[in-house]
DNA sequence: CGATAAAGTGAGCGAAAGCTCGGGTACCAC
DNA sequence: GTGGTACCCGAGCTTTCGCTCACTTTATCG
């Protein structure tokens, strides 16, 4: 258990320099090694630095994992932000687009970090990479659900918003980590980027299955039969 | 590192219980401890257990881990082929609806489980839990796709279906492990539902967003920039 | 220069991990 | 009973972990 905080802060070139390198040596780690092939010790090595240099600037592995995640957090923050202005000029449509396409580039830079970390980790109880992506999202869909859809009462709005941002987060990350074959990445955000103004705007005419859709299916059940046990 | 593949297999009932008196201990440490807790001496000892009988039955750390998933795994998957026959007699959207609140109630039985395991783990690559359960549903999703939407070439319905397996998924995973607070769980479900409904049939109509809906947006770029091409 | 602080080193600590193995105990033929 | 097999135990091995600390090297400055 690290305790005393001990970590001293840089003062030297030659210190951010040796900070640098045993942050970058510990993402090399996780690509290679991942989450449990991470140690303090390996890191140190790989960095080609004594264990003592680490733990000068790095209070402990925990401090030291949680620094490597903050900064590719405020990476993809960053291009995140850059993504919404330019996204103010466009169509929903293509703002949304526009946003998951910048959003799967800037998690592909980070894969080693974004794969290793949607690992448990002793960060967050529920394991989020990037929690700070995730608020700003929030924030700027909740404008723009206020302004698309003002009748919206906002537990239903909050209900639209949550599920929009388990949808968004999701597709960048299956899309910049897992890319499935034969499908081209293009495409794959295309319809996720109409799936979210879809779920996003509520359209009274489709919320609900027309019946002329149904097909041969001849006996309709009872509405909805009883649910599986609660369990527990 | 384990190696020799020592494990035995039971013959008396006695050996039977205590295989499954080791596997529910072993969950029951993940739920207590996270996955970075789970040590077979503590499993051993949780279970009332020597850890030479842990290591009888189960030939490493792995063995075990990989041994509680897939119960849990196929648990779930019970339930779900139990939804799935329940569903073919609904709507299209009931049948859905139906579909995930059973996925809900069965995850959420198993949290401990699926808690853990959405964590690194040494199992796949990639850290899917369920990959059993992703199988089956896109296999049934691939049916409905071909049926209500024939008229899509394959890779379409393979982008479409591909996304669908992660909203489903991730949105089962958030509304049972991670339920917001202030939206009923129902809801959410009904508004994944909705959202898959939509997503996996194609409606030319709504594909793009529709000019009469917008808001003060007064600039209105290009229609449609360069869509992807159907890809492979 | 000499002095002081910052930066960097690495042998090695205690703890805990995964796992082995020799020896005991319960069970079931006969 | 007796023999044999399946079952079960737990001290303790080996390895690796996170981390400490006494120490050396390098930069900064009067």
């Amino acid at each position: 258990m690290s305790s005393n905080i001990r970590r001293s802060v840089p003062q030297q070139q030659r210190a951010q320099e040796m900070i640098d390198r045993i942050l970058s040596a510990a993402a090399q780690v996780l690509s290679e090694s991942g989450y449990a092939g991470l140690s303090t010790n390996r890191v140190a090595a790989a960095a080609g630095v004594s264990i003592g240099s680490l733990y000068r600037y790095f209070a402990g592995k925990n401090e030291l994992i949680e620094e490597l995640r903050a900064r590719s957090s405020a990476d993809v923050l960053a291009d995140l932000t850059g993504a919404l202005t330019a996204a103010v000029g466009m169509s929903a449509r293509d703002g949304v687009h526009h946003i998951l396409s910048v959003l799967v580039g800037a998690v592909k830079r980070h894969r080693a970090v974004t794969t290793a970390m949607i690992a448990e980790a002793p960060l967050g109880a529920h394991g989020n990479i990037l929690p700070e992506v995730e608020r700003q999202l929030t924030q700027v869909t909740r404008i723009f659900v206020a302004v698309h859809a003002p009748e919206l009462d906002p537990a239903e709005a909050d209900a639209r918003i949550h599920l929009a941002m388990g949808v968004t987060l999701n597709a960048c990350l299956r899309i910049a980590l897992e890319p499935p074959a034969g499908v081209t990445e293009d495409r794959l955000i295309s319809l996720t980027a109409d799936l979210l103004v879809l779920g996003l705007v509520p359209d009274p005419v489709r919320t609900h299955p027309d019946p002329a859709q149904s097909r041969p299916d001849p006996v309709r059940t009872r509405p909805d039969p009883v649910r599986a046990r609660p369990g527990r």
